[in-house]
Formats: C-alpha cells, structure tokens, sequence
DNA sequence: ATAGATGCAAAGGATTTGCAACTTA
DNA sequence: TAAGTTGCAAATCCTTTGCATCTAT
C-alpha cells in the first residue's frame, strides 16, 4: 500500500464540483452538511487509493483533531446508503470460498450476497483495449456480475 | 440466502476425483491428511454456495460434531496457501471505498491489496454469450483484474 | 426549537493466536 | 517418534450501538 498524500489526479475545479454535488445531494436527502461529514466526503473524493475507513479516519484527523472513528463509520454507512459513495468489495462481511479453481466468473446479489457461478463461456472473453498501468502484471481477469437474485426480485 | 443442502451439479465421481486431487497436493506440500481436512475440502468441493467459515463449520459439525471453529479456519487458511482453495472476495479484509460513481474498473494488486482505477474504456465492453442465470436481475457489471502492481513486483 | 449528528465507551462479530494433548506419516 | 494438527480459550481487529451532548436547519 502506498504511503504518503494520495490525490487523484483531477484539478481542484473538479473536486469543488463533487463538494458542490456533495452539498446538492445532502440537501435532497435531508442530510445535515456538518464540517464532518464535509471533511469526511472531502478525503474520499480527493482519493484515489480507495482507502479505508482507518485511512480515511487518518487523513481527516490532520483537519479535525478531535473527530472520532466511530463517526467516520457512521457517516460513511450514511453515504453509501443515500448513494453517494460505493464500497469497492461488497462481500466483505466475510471470507467466501470457492474450491473451483477454473476460470469462472459470478454472478453476485446485492440484497443477499447470494454468489452464483457464470461459466467462462457464458461472458465474451475480456480484452484490454488500452495499456494495463504501468508495471501492473495482470495474471487473472474476473468479471463480477452484480445483480438481485431470483429469490430477492421474488420478495418484492 | 439459500439454505438447505448445497450441493454442486457435479457427479459423484468427479467428487472422487477432487478429493483423490486433495491427497495428492497435500501429499506434495507435506500436509497431513486428517479427517477433520478431508471433510472440510469435501464440504467446500460439494457445494456451490461459496459459503463463509462459519457455514461450514456447520455443515462440517454435522458429520465430526468435536470439531472446532479455530481447526475450520486454520485449514482454510491452510488449503488456501497451498493453492487449493480460493477467496472469492480478495479484498475481505476491511471496506474498501470509492467515491466514483461512474463505471470503471479495477486492477487489484494480490500482495499488497492495492487498488487502481482503470477507465472504463481500457477494456473491451464486457457482453453476455449465453443467459444470465434464470431470474437474475443484471444491474452492473465490474472487472478486477488481479495481479502484482509495480512496487510488489520490485520488491523481488 | 428540534431533529439529527457527534464523541465516547462498551458491545458484537469475524478471525487469529498460544498452548497442551493428540494424530499422521 | 517427531513434526504437524487439533480443540479450547483468550486475544485482536473491524464495525456497530447506546447514550448524553451538541449543532444545523
């Protein structure tokens, strides 16, 4: 993992755009803007490490000594339900095994996290089309379909 | 969450072959061959469910009732170091977050765990082949390409 | 003024670890 | 028999929750 200050690059008019967006988005939801949750948004869209809430707890100490971990949870949670951020690993409640070890890829329920298996061939192979980044060696390529399950598109 | 017996499409004697599979690479690493190991692969090569520890510490209790949480995930740990077993959800760890919303993919480093961005257009579009799984609702469609990023692959 | 947000501490779940007793090769 | 594995309990890490205090609307 890199150290050191993450910014993506994108200049400052951008990221005064999302804040500008943050703002809207808030005000839509009935979400209080409180300089935490500024604060908060502010690390992770000026991030591109895709951090984590410790990270993200870190960097936004730097401004806001006194903030606690617990409401960088909170506030997260609070994003990531009214959309306006998105968890990178949406299984990560827990360990999930799969003893075939051919290429396939999964079709994966975003209500139950029901994993189901697609076949290799049910996908039209992945290409690149542009250069990996640099000094990235790809070694496998898996495609995560992420859908509502029968059974959850049943109950309602 | 499906409950009930999992059992994969698989017939009994490709099992067979799985678990004779098991020996051998145990053989090849030094593993000793317990029952308790043997009726955990066997657990996690019969289903198709992908399940958690915790789901088959159950299922394997109901066939060695003294055996414990802590042996469950040692050899998961085990199995999947040696190669024999795979984490569908590499990056379980801790939340992982992402304040772009638009589609992009993801190359995911299997050492370190770091994540960079790829733009949508460096890949081909990914397009079905065949039908997604019956009452699937498709809603988004997300590639990790995994493999060592450029600090891991210096580091040796 | 009031609903909602914060900070703190305690609780909860998932996973790992230490160690003595037991198996496998 | 020696090295490796198991079961148990305690420890650790990640995340959520309860509650009194504070703040944005």
């Amino acid at each position: 993992m890199r150290k050191g200050r993450a910014s993506r690059a994108i200049p400052a008019e951008a990221l005064a755009e999302w804040m500008e967006t943050f703002r809207r988005h808030c005000a839509e939801r009935g979400l209080a803007v409180t300089h935490q949750r500024a604060v908060i948004y502010r690390a992770l869209a000026s991030s591109d490490e895709h951090p984590t809430p410790e990270r993200v707890y870190e960097q936004v100490r730097a401004e806001v000594p006194s903030i606690s971990l617990g409401t960088v949870y909170k506030s997260i949670r609070t994003f990531t339900e009214a959309g306006l951020l998105r968890e990178v690993n949406p299984l990560h409640e827990s360990l999930r095994l799969d003893a075939d070890l051919s290429n396939h890829h999964h079709a994966i329920c975003v209500r139950c996290h029901r994993i189901q298996d697609l076949p290799e061939e049910a996908l039209e192979p992945v290409r690149w089309r542009q250069r990996p980044p640099a000094g990235f060696r790809p070694e496998r390529t898996k495609v995560e379909v992420l859908g509502v399950c029968a059974a959850c598109a049943g109950n309602q």
